[in-house]
DNA sequence: ATTACTAACTTTCGAGTAT
DNA sequence: TATACTCGAAAGTTAGTAA
C-alpha cells in the first residue's frame, strides 16, 4: 500500500499554504508523524524522488516547496473527498473538449461489441467520442454500472473495461452515453465515449468544442 | 506511521455517496489498493476496529457503512487540505461558543507566566477565555507564531505550549490574542486564549456568547 | 545543530489453507 | 464463492553513528 499520498497530506498539514516555501527538520517532522527522525528523513527523500517535492539541503534544516504534481495529487484527494461527502448536492458533471484520439476507438469496441451490446441493452455506433477534460475530476469508477471482463480472442488480450452511464450535453442538446473506463491504465487524460448513434454527425460536434458529461447515479 | 485514515480515504473512493450502504468483497478492495485480499480484509477489521466503519458479514461481501467518527476523520482530512489548498482566498476564521473551562487556566497561566511574557511580549492577564467551536475547523498548529518548550517546576511537569496570535472578534469589537495549543493532547475540543487584558470584563462576555477568532498569518 | 548510512530489530505482508 | 487464520518472507523502523 503507497502511502506517498498520505506523507505528502501530513506534510501539507505542517505547512501554512501552497506556495510557503517552508523550512522543517527531519526530527520536527517526524514528530508529527510521530516516527522517527530516521524515518522521516527517509520519507522526505521519497517524496522527493516521486517528485512530490523540491528540498534544498543545508547544514541545518531543508527548505520544502509542493511541487505541481504534489500540489496535483493534494487537489485529487481533495475532489475525492468532495465528491464522497458533498455528494448529495449536485450529480457530478465534467466539462470536457471533444478531441481526436488515436482512432483506436472503432477498432475496440469491435472487439468488445457483442459484450458491449449485451451490457448496455444496445448495439452501440462502433467509434468512441474521445473527450479531454477540462480540468481535475474525482474518481468515477465508484459510479460504474457495470463490467466487461477482459478475454482473448485471436491471440489478442483485451483488458477488463468498466463503463459509467452518464448524459452527454451541450447547450441545446442532451444525449445518453456510456463512459468506458479500461482498467488496466491509471490515470486517463481521454475519456472515451460510447452511444447508440455517431454523436459528432447527429450533434455537428467538432474538435474542441465544449461538452458536458453528467454522471448519471 | 498510522494508515486508518488513508485506509479510509481509499475505502471512500469505492463508494458513491457517504449514505451509500455498500458492498465490496475483501478481494476487490484488495485491487483498488493493490494489496492482497488477506491484507485488505485485515485493513477492514482494522477500521471496524477503530470505530470509522461498521461491517454486517455474510457469506458473500460485507456491507459496509461509515461511522460517525469516520465521517469525522474523512471531514478533517478535507478541512486541512482546503486550509492548505485554498488559504489565500481569506484568512481562516472559527467561530466559537465563551464556555466555562475547567478554571485550570489561571493555574497555567501563573506557572507559564514569565515564559509567556517573554515570548508573547507583553504579561497575559492571568487567566484563560475558554472557546468551544461551533463546528469542525482544520489544524492550526501550522500558523503558531512560537513554542514554549516544557519544563519542570516544583516536581510538577509542564508539558511544550504553542501559540498561534490571532483576532478575537464580535460585531462590535476585535482585541488581539493568543490561542494557547498544548503539545501534549491532540484533539483538543476548547480552544484556551490569552490576552493583555480580562476580555470577559473588558467586553462583557458570557457563557456561551458567540465570538471569531481569526488566525494571524 | 543538521542529514542519512548501516545493521539489528519489529512490523506487515501474503501464500497456503481452514472454515 | 466468502472471510480470516498461521507463519515464513519481505518491508519498514530505529538506534547508533558518520559526515
Amino acid at each position: 500500500m503507497d502511502r506517498t499520498a498520505l506523507t505528502l497530506y501530513e506534510l501539507s498539514k505542517c505547512m501554512k499554504s501552497k506556495s510557503d516555501d517552508f523550512s522543517i527538520s527531519s526530527s520536527e517532522f517526524g514528530k508529527c508523524l510521530s516516527v522517527s527522525q530516521q524515518t522521516a528523513s527517509r520519507l522526505l527523500n521519497e517524496l522527493e524522488a516521486a517528485g512530490m517535492i523540491s528540498c534544498t539541503r543545508g547544514g541545518k534544516g531543508q527548505v520544502i516547496n509542493m511541487t505541481e504534481k504534489g500540489l496535483s495529487s493534494l487537489n485529487d484527494m481533495l475532489l475525492n473527498l468532495r465528491a464522497f461527502l458533498e455528494c448529495a448536492k449536485e450529480p457530478l458533471a465534467i466539462e470536457a473538449k471533444v478531441a481526436t484520439g488515436f482512432g483506436e476507438g472503432a477498432y475496440y469496441i469491435q472487439a468488445y461489441a457483442k459484450k458491449l451490446e449485451a451490457a448496455l441493452g444496445f448495439a452501440p455506433y462502433p467509434g468512441t467520442l474521445n473527450l479531454k477534460p477540462t480540468k481535475p475530476y474525482p474518481a468515477i469508477d465508484r459510479f460504474a454500472s457495470g463490467e466487461i471482463a477482459g478475454f482473448t480472442e485471436n491471440n489478442r488480450s483485451f483488458g477488463a473495461v468498466k463503463y459509467v452511464l452518464a448524459k452527454l450535453s451541450s447547450k441545446s442538446w442532451e444525449e445518453d452515453c456510456f463512459i468506458l473506463l479500461p482498467q488496466r491504465t491509471h490515470h486517463v487524460v481521454e475519456l472515451e465515449v460510447v452511444a447508440r448513434e455517431k454523436l459528432r454527425d447527429k450533434r455537428s460536434i467538432k474538435d474542441d468544442d465544449v461538452v458536458t458529461l453528467t454522471i448519471c447515479v
